[in-house]
DNA sequence: CAATTAATGTTATATTATAACATAACATAT
DNA sequence: ATATGTTATGTTATAATATAACATTAATTG
């Protein structure tokens, strides 16, 4: 199969993260420069705090540490920005955790299928075309036509199956 | 494709949702009973108050029903019951909505695929074993094990599509 | 620089869900 | 039948998630 486009991949457990975290900025400038919208102080700031690690943050996580650096830091502070972030696929929503992550693909919108670790918490994303036709074809056969799909699935990652052993 | 089982298809407009309500609910009886388990007056309740549409309810749109009702109604008295229903397989939650759902076949559990209509707010289950497969398939080759999926895909039902015509 | 727009600050509140403990209903075994 | 344990429900409080509404500041543009 060609198409399993994966857009962020299940990283080692011990990988140095900060490259991580330094591409996704760099990768975000870039994008929203290319865009013309502005990726402000406060928006990248919450950026760098999703992108913290590969699991899900929580919103109220993340005004935690706006906290600690500006006092006044408030709900809407941190769901403004994750609005921006995510309208413009910086960072997606995993609705069945009530949590973000980053993307790893911004630069080109999509809609993502994601693989969360029940182990470790790790979340990867893919972007695979052959899904996207089957459940077109799947739906489109009662009638249902397509606008946008929702998935979310759980189980165990590479790297904590292996350590289980 | 022949394994395209709907669980719950859409029902016309026009439908007269009666039927489904009782069938629903006399299918819940005979599951229950066939299990053991209790479906008290209040959970009985809790799952017609669910089926009274095909489209997803909150959870304090039941609690302000039951309130009429019996006033000592609270959060608890309309969590504990949906938490039984679910547990039991009789409803599931859209977790992008935060909304629950009669499911049509509760004997024998399973994970549904979900379409829900932007225009109608319907909501069809599909449990698609092709689209499983395929999912196994695209997760297993990045290594990992699926326990369970979560798919919930918003779009424009047939009967929607032919009155925008 | 004035006018406009975009972004952030601020206060309040809405929505969704759970914790913790008390009481009532039901089952079962003496 | 009654004591005992178990399950279900009642009750109060609070946690967790998210948005509304309006004020202020910063950036852009004519
Ligand atoms: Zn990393
Ligand atoms: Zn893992
Ligand atoms: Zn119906
Ligand atoms: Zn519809």
């Amino acid at each position: 199969m060609s198409t399993n486009r994966v857009l962020m991949p299940f990283k080692e457990h011990g990988h140095s993260h900060k490259k991580c975290l330094i591409s996704a900025m760099t990768m975000a400038e870039k994008t929203c420069c290319t865009r013309g919208v502005k990726l402000t102080k406060l928006r990248r700031r919450v950026l760098e705090l999703v992108w913290s690690s590969h699991e899900p943050v929580k919103a109220y996580d993340i005004l935690d540490k706006l906290r600690d650096e500006h006092s006044g830091s408030a709900p809407p502070t941190v769901y403004r920005a994750l609005d921006f972030l995510r309208a413009e696929g910086m960072v997606h929503k995993i609705e069945s955790l009530n949590a973000y992550v980053g993307c790893g693909e911004p630069e080109h919108s999509h809609i993502g299928q994601f693989l969360i670790c029940r182990d470790c918490g790790a979340v990867a994303e893919m972007d695979d075309a052959d899904v996207r036709e089957l459940l077109a074809e799947k739906a489109g056969s009662l009638g249902f036509h397509i606008d946008r799909e929702l998935i979310e699935i759980k189980g165990l990652c590479a790297a904590c199956s292996t350590e289980h052993r």
